[in-house]
DNA sequence: AGCTTTAGTTCACATAGTAAACAAACATTA
DNA sequence: TAATGTTTGTTTACTATGTGAACTAAAGCT
C-alpha cells in the first residue's frame, strides 16, 4: 500500500494545477500563472515546458505589454485529443464526439430496435468506431469512451440493474471492450448528467449541486465539494423513490407515495391520458395544448410542478446545495413548471436554506448526460499529467 | 493564494500518516509502519524521532521477536494534551474533559436557569476553566474547546439560529473567547454527534454515515468520504423538515407533514399526552408503561417507529449511506422502535440499497455530541504535526 | 560458535521547489 | 533618441526531503 507522498507526487500535483489554471484562465502568461497559484516562476517555466512538449499547451505569441516585456501567452490545446460520450436512453442511443474542452465535434442518434445485449452492443461499438474515425488528426487521438446508463452502476462499472432495459448484473464494460480498444468508463445517467452540467453547463460555478434527471423516473447526481458523491457501492441518488406522501399512489418499486409517481414525465403523461380519456399522449403534444391555453392542461402542469417542489424542498432541507439543476425530458416543459415549483420550495424549505439554494434548468438540454459521460475519460486523461509527456 | 505543494507539504502529510498509523495500530514498530504505509524505513525513523521529540509518541520497550532483532514498540501518547467538549442542550449543558484518544477523564452537567447569553456564557466559561484545571499535567495542556449547539451554525462558527434557545445571529465563539484563552470550535449538535460516533462510537468503520439526533426535532450529521458534508454555508442536515406526508400535520416551521412532526421524541410525547388525556408525560414514564406491557403505549411506539422508518428509507434511497446511527433522546427507546422501523425501511427502500445500508443506535448514548465537539480541537491539533515539534 | 533473520541507522544520491541574479524586451519620458 | 524603469522569463546555486544500499545491532536457531 503506497499512500504516502514524495517529490514526484508534488510535481504531478503542481503540474495538474498549472494545467488547470491554463484551462480556466487562458490565454495567460507564465508570469500570470506564477502570481495566480503562488508557485515560483522558475518552477512554472519548467512545468509549462513539459506541458508544451506533451502538446497539451501551446504558445500563441506575445500579448499586450503592461509596461515591460511582452508576455508569451499560453493556450490549452483542446484538440490534443478527443473523447466519445454515449447516452443510452430507453428508445434511443445518443453519441457525441467532443474535444478536450467538451466542444461537440459531431453527434448522432440511433434508435434501439432490440434491447438484447447481443444486438445492441455490437451496434454501439460500430457507431463508436465510426465516430472515432471522424476525429481530426491529433497527438493523442480518441482517449476514451464514457457511457451513461439509465440504471444502477456499481464501482466496478458493472451494470447492476436497469428497470427499463432489463439489463441486470451485466458487464457492459467488458462486453464493449471486446469490440473496441478505447478505455471505457461507465456510470449512471444522472451522475453523468451532473458532471456534464458541472463542467460545461449550468453548474460551472457550484461545488455543491444536485442534478435531477426527470423522465420515466427521477434520478439525481449529487456533487459534493466538486466531486460526485457515490454512496456505498455507487448507488446514491435514487431520489425518485423518496416518500413524499406516505399513503400516496403505488410505485413500480412496491412502495407508496414515491416522488416519481407524482412529479416525473411519466406521472404527468399518465395523469393526462386519464384526464383526456386518450390512450396515449406525448409530452410535446401536452406542451402544445398548454401553449394554446388549455386550462385543464395548465392545471396539470401546475399540479406536477407543485409536487416537484415538494421533493426539491426536501433536498434543500437535507443537503442544502448551492444549486439544483433540472434535466431530463421533463425539463423541456420547464417554464410551465417553474412557478408552482418555486413557490412550493419557498413554502416547504427552511428560510435560511432557501436563501442560498438556487434552482435552474439544464443548460445543456438533453446533452448533459452524453457530455458528462465524455468528460470521464477526459478528466482521467488530464489528471495523469505525468504519463503523457515523453513525446519526442 | 498558495494552493500548490512543496517538500514541506509532503513531509507534513507523511508525518500525519505515520502518526495516524500509530494511533490506529498501536503498539507497533518503525519497521511495521514502513511496511504498512510503504514509506522507506529511513524516512519513518526520522519522522518517528520528531514525533517522539514533540512527545506525541512514546517508545515502550522491546516487543516479541519474530526471528530476529526485537522491535522497539511505539505508542501514541494520548495524554500529551486534553480537550473539553460542551453539549448545549435545551435545559442542561453537558461538559466532558477528554484526552487525545477521546477517553473521558471527567464530566459534569449543569442546569440552564436562564437562556440569556449574558447569564449563560459566563457560567459556561467558569465550568470550562474549572474543568481545564482538573486536567492532569501534560506537555500541551488543554488544547481547545469544542461546542455543539442545537441550531444552525455557519462556517465562521456563528450561531445563526436556535429555535429552542432564541439565540439568533449570535457569535458564541467571540463571546466565550472574552472569558477563556483556549481556541474555540463550534458546530451544530448533530454534526458534532456524527463526528463523535464516527471517531469513538458506532461508526469507526464507516466512511459514509448519517447520524440522526432525535429529540424535540430531528437533525442529521452527514459524513461523506470520512468528512462532514456541510452544504452551502454549513446548513445541511435539517432532515426533520423533510416532507413525508404532503397533507400531514402542521409543523412549527410552517410546513405540513414534516418528518419530525411524526417521528421525534416530541411527536411521541404529544401523541401520548393526547391519548392519555394527561397534561404532560416524560419519555421515561412512557418507556416504563411500555415495559409493563401497556398495549396503547406499545402501539404508540410502533406508530412512531414506522414513521421513523419512512424518513430513514428516504435517506437510504437518496444517499445510500453505509450506516445510519440514531442518537438523541429518542434512542433511549431504541429497542421499542427497532422492529417497525426496520420493517418500514425494508418496504420503502430499493432492494439494492437496503442490502448495504445498516441502521444502529448511538454507541456513545447521549455523549455523542460532547465527544464529537471535543474531537474538533483534537483533530485540528493532530493535523498540524509541524507546528508542535520544536520542543527542546 | 556460526548462520540467518529482523530492526533500525547512516550515508551518498536524486528530485524538485526556491530565491536571487540576470538577460531580454518592452514603455515612458526627457 | 537615449536613458530609465518595468515586466517577463531563464539560469544558477542552494535547500529540503525521500530513497536505496550498505551497515550495525540484536535476536533466534541449529
Amino acid at each position: 500500500m503506497k499512500i504516502t507522498g514524495d517529490q514526484q507526487l508534488i510535481k504531478k500535483m503542481n503540474k495538474t494545477i498549472v494545467l488547470d489554471t491554463i484551462r480556466q484562465r487562458q490565454p495567460l502568461s507564465r508570469s500570470d500563472i506564477s502570481s495566480t497559484i503562488g508557485l515560483n516562476k522558475a518552477t512554472v517555466s519548467s512545468l509549462v515546458l513539459e506541458l508544451i512538449q506533451s502538446q497539451l499547451v501551446n504558445e500563441i505569441g506575445p500579448g499586450a505589454s503592461s509596461g515591460g516585456r511582452k508576455p508569451t501567452l499560453l493556450l490549452f490545446n483542446s484538440n490534443a485529443g478527443y473523447a466519445i460520450g454515449v447516452d443510452i436512453r430507453i428508445h434511443h442511443v445518443y453519441f457525441v464526439l467532443v474535444n478536450l474542452d467538451g466542444v461537440v465535434i459531431k453527434d448522432l442518434t440511433i434508435a434501439i430496435t432490440s434491447i438484447e445485449p447481443e444486438d445492441i452492443i455490437p451496434e454501439i461499438a460500430k457507431q463508436i468506431k465510426a465516430l472515432g474515425n471522424q476525429a481530426p488528426p491529433s497527438p493523442y487521438g480518441v482517449i476514451g469512451i464514457g457511457i451513461g446508463v439509465p440504471g444502477l452502476v456499481d464501482e466496478q462499472h458493472h451494470v447492476v440493474s436497469t428497470p427499463n432495459l432489463g439489463w441486470d448484473n451485466f458487464s457492459l464494460k467488458t462486453s464493449l471492450e471486446q469490440y473496441i480498444d478505447y478505455p471505457v468508463y461507465i456510470d449512471n445517467e444522472a451522475n453523468a448528467g451532473a458532471i456534464g452540467e458541472r463542467l460545461y453547463g449550468a453548474g460551472t460555478k457550484s461545488d455543491n449541486l444536485i442534478y435531477l434527471s426527470i423522465g420515466v423516473g427521477i434520478g439525481a447526481g449529487i456533487i459534493v465539494n466538486g466531486a460526485l458523491y457515490r454512496g456505498t457501492s455507487n448507488f446514491s441518488g435514487e431520489v425518485g423513490h423518496m416518500t413524499v406522501t406516505e399513503e400516496g399512489p403505488l410505485c413500480r418499486c412496491g412502495n407508496h407515495g414515491c416522488w416519481e409517481t407524482l412529479a416525473s414525465e411519466k406521472a404527468l403523461l399518465d395523469k393526462a391520458t386519464k384526464q383526456l380519456g386518450q390512450s396515449e399522449i406525448t409530452l410535446d403534444e401536452l406542451i402544445s395544448l398548454a401553449q394554446a391555453g388549455d386550462q385543464a392542461t395548465l392545471a396539470l402542469f401546475d399540479e406536477v410542478g407543485t409536487h416537484l417542489g415538494v421533493g426539491l424542498a426536501n433536498l434543500v432541507n437535507v443537503l442544502n446545495p448551492e444549486l439544483m439543476i433540472i434535466g431530463g425530458r421533463l425539463s423541456l416543459a420547464g417554464y410551465l413548471l417553474e412557478e408552482p415549483m418555486l413557490s412550493t420550495i419557498e413554502n416547504r424549505s427552511l428560510s435560511y436554506h432557501r436563501k442560498k439554494s438556487a434552482v435552474t434548468f439544464a443548460k445543456l438540454g438533453l446533452r448533459s448526460t452524453a457530455l458528462g459521460a465524455a468528460s470521464m475519460p477526459i478528466t482521467a486523461f488530464l489528471k495523469d499529467t505525468d504519463k503523457h509527456l515523453q513525446q519526442e
